[in-house]
DNA sequence: CGTGTGACCGGCG
DNA sequence: ACGCCGGCCACAC
């Protein structure tokens, strides 16, 4: 991935913003059976105050030609607030289902205990 | 070019 | 415990 995010005081002209890479390259990561939360991602990235853009990048991730796992990514909760931006609000919950994850009532059960820190997994 | 909005988060009453 | 509000950045209108 290519960490040039952090340092953009101006907006100069870096407009290949890597924000999407970025973000893209960390759910990619993410390993099966584990999920994250987009302030993580934002933390990780160096932004924790902008975790909305985060989300607002996952929202472009089906313009991505590589496939997002953006089901492994929720919100601090745990829950599936992004599942009515899949192709059917059913996805999402399906797919982490087949993650080995289990769901109950839209929120990630034992969040706590899956959850996967990309700060502290990939800086390692 | 101003305003509104969002798959969020943290703080405060 | 619960709800509201401000902040953050990029984009659509």
């Amino acid at each position: 991935m290519t960490k040039k995010t952090k340092e953009n005081p101006k907006k100069q002209q870096v407009k290949e913003y890597t924000f999407f890479e970025d973000v893209f390259a960390v759910v990619i990561q993410i390993p099966k059976g584990r999920v994250t939360s987009y302030g993580a991602i934002a933390n990780y990235l160096g932004t924790k105050m902008s975790a909305r853009m985060v989300g607002w990048a996952m929202n472009a991730s089906h313009s991505s030609l590589q496939n997002i796992p953006a089901q492994r990514v929720v919100n601090r909760n745990g829950m599936l607030t992004g599942k009515n931006h899949f192709a059917t609000p059913k996805r999402m919950e399906e797919l982490l289902k087949k993650d080995g994850v289990v769901i109950k009532n839209d929120t990630v059960v034992d969040f706590n205990n899956l959850f996967w820190n990309p700060a502290i997994e990939i800086g390692f």
